[in-house]
DNA sequence: AGCCTCTAGGAAAGCGCTTACCTAGGAGGC
DNA sequence: GCCTCCTAGGTAAGCGCTTTCCTAGAGGCT
């Protein structure tokens, strides 16, 4: 493997100079020295060590992403308007899935900070775990505290810039338009109970439900996996405590999907005789059909954002916290419940 | 920030004896000093920067990933295969997007060159452009000349260990099953014309025209972008040239359901009046409306075995090409073309 | 012609770690 | 009781770069 110092001998000059060379440093070199060292380099195939560099140099130069999982729609979306920004600005990005497991989390962050990346975006929900929830916390405080940068998505709590994504909001939206298309059995298919999301989602259900004069009680809550997977089995066991749901909602567009999938299973018209609303408006909700009716949140938008965020220069005004609005989009999934007078009310997509 | 040496101060030890006991070294050391060096970097928060460890390590840790674009479900599933087996084995993956663009690969196998990854795992078809192919064999086999191991996935040149998936026979497959269903005019929605993907694909298809008694004219060949968006204008640019066609036979599912959306949009009954059929098998697409048929490759498993290879001991015995099969799935977007006889043939998903 | 000022390029000191090699002291053998 | 052999721990030489500081020579000025 080729050194700089392979490539100073090989052009018979100094390695300050084969550094200033490669580096386009602003000192001057005469053009004849230039292209020796630059036809050197070329012939020893010479590629710096980014490491030694590192080490070297003052400046850090790639950032950090943890997120759940970026092979689920919803973080890959994220995942998209973070890494634009980032390449935009000559980053390079460093993924890391922590599969929803804290721990993992935890490790990831003192990886990026031990790498001595720029910035370090978190994405996803936060734990309702609060020794983890305070561990993170230091440990971050401790990476921004050695200059580095921290942006993180959809928690509350934590160092660094955040972008906060209306949840309880987005899902006050959805709840709110079913009641107001008739439905009083209203089933929900929720996430995992120790996740902010979760916890924050069903919130705005609630108060939805409280405006309209009602209560969502436990037994209409089902807690499952924030999968396709999770909204699938979550449909059946809801459906078979209450056989009869006019509506289901949703905590993410992939357990609406999965629910889809029960519903048509067991041959149940959606909408005629049951409504879906999801929540996260995933690119693929218009592909199945019906066409699923949900919750925007401008999922690349967001990745930009926090990138935008995490890459700023910190003008010493403290922490930024910007919020991601949440949109109602109503598309054919969603109908006045059976038996119902109203006339339908169908706005379909924007 | 805390280095080690600080530690070895407050500790009062050497810094030799701070590293052998973060790394627990074979090397014995008293259990009163360990407790104070345990104390140390407790109370300093100390977190060893990585870059300086590489540099002085031998050995090389982390393993780059570049794929297309993780945020499409193909690679999602492939790097979710990739993922899950680095882990595993303790590895740090970095996971590149080069959005198919060549330079950009090429930049990115620098960059993880220089970072002295252990391997580089490159995902996704590769390019009519002997040019770049060369420049990209060439640095990938520099690579490798350094101790670095390579695996690419989906392209047949190149250097490093492969998994090639089996992309003719696969969409012979697909035609195969069209042409047994009785349609003979067929439209096809094929990828860019500069992926060696599309020309494979392409090819199996061509192949089971002719093994059909048929010919695939270019006229009935729509070159698009592998994506949704593409799939969607590629059908209705075949559609407007030949309204007479029964089948469309598309080159991956997010094509397919791009198409599926045209056909809806257009009053086409799927497969009623004209059958679909796409190729990958990406999760979703049993959750489209009607389920499309297609041909199934294993991502995830690519993914892992791909993996499995990156990290293999190399054995001496030069580069190892798997083959990942193909397979066709037949569902309820395919049936035989209107006003045929034909008993419908629906094996339906195994 | 002599002196001063620039400028291009080099020497060398780190950056924060790992590790081969060395040393001092204690244990054990005779 | 002295010598040898371990062993726990320390010393210091790198790993491959960047960058500060320095030097030598060229050119300009009087």
């Amino acid at each position: 493997m080729a050194t700089l110092a392979d490539v100073a001998r090989r052009a018979g000059v100094s390695t300050a100079t084969v550094s200033r060379i490669i580096n386009n440093s602003p000192k001057p070199v005469a053009d004849a020295l230039r292209e020796r060292v630059l036809a050197a380099v070329d012939e020893l195939q010479f590629v710096p060590n980014a490491n030694a560099q590192q080490l070297a140099r003052a400046h850090r130069s790639a950032v950090g992403v943890i997120v759940h999982d970026v092979s689920d729609p919803y973080f890959a979306e994220i995942t998209r308007g973070l890494q634009r920004v980032a390449t935009d600005h000559g980053r390079l990005v460093i993924i890391c899935n922590s599969y929803r497991d804290p721990e993992r989390e935890l490790a990831y962050v003192d990886l990026l900070h031990a790498h001595q990346t720029a910035a370090i975006v978190l994405a996803g929900s936060g734990y309702h775990d609060a020794p983890v929830t305070a561990r993170l916390d230091r440990k971050l405080r401790l990476y921004e505290s050695t200059g580095g940068r921290v942006a993180v998505i959809g928690r509350h709590q934590h160092a660094g810039d955040a972008i906060v994504p209306e949840n309880e909001h987005g899902a006050y939206l959805a709840g709110d338009a079913l009641y107001r298309l008739g439905h009083t059995a209203i089933g929900v298919i929720a996430g995992p109970r120790h996740l902010t999301t979760t916890t924050d989602r069903l919130a705005g259900l609630r108060r939805a439900a409280r405006d309209h004069g009602r209560r969502l009680t436990t037994r209409h809550i089902e807690y499952a996996d924030f999968d396709r997977n999770g909204g699938a089995v979550a449909a059946g066991a809801l459906l078979d405590r209450h056989p009869n749901l006019t509506a289901l909602a949703a905590l993410n567009d992939s357990m609406a999907i999965g629910a889809l999938a029960t519903l048509r299973h067991r041959g149940l018209d959606v909408p005629g005789r049951i409504s879906l609303i999801g929540f996260d408006d995933m690119p693929i909700s218009v592909d199945v059909t019906p066409a699923l009716s949900t919750v925007r949140l401008a999922l690349e938008e967001i990745g930009v954002r926090a990138m935008s965020l995490a890459l700023r220069e910190p003008d010493g005004e403290g922490a930024r916290v910007e919020h991601a609005t949440a949109q109602l989009v109503l598309r054919d999934s969603t109908a006045p419940p059976p038996g119902n007078g109203t006339r339908a009310r169908r706005p379909g997509t924007p």
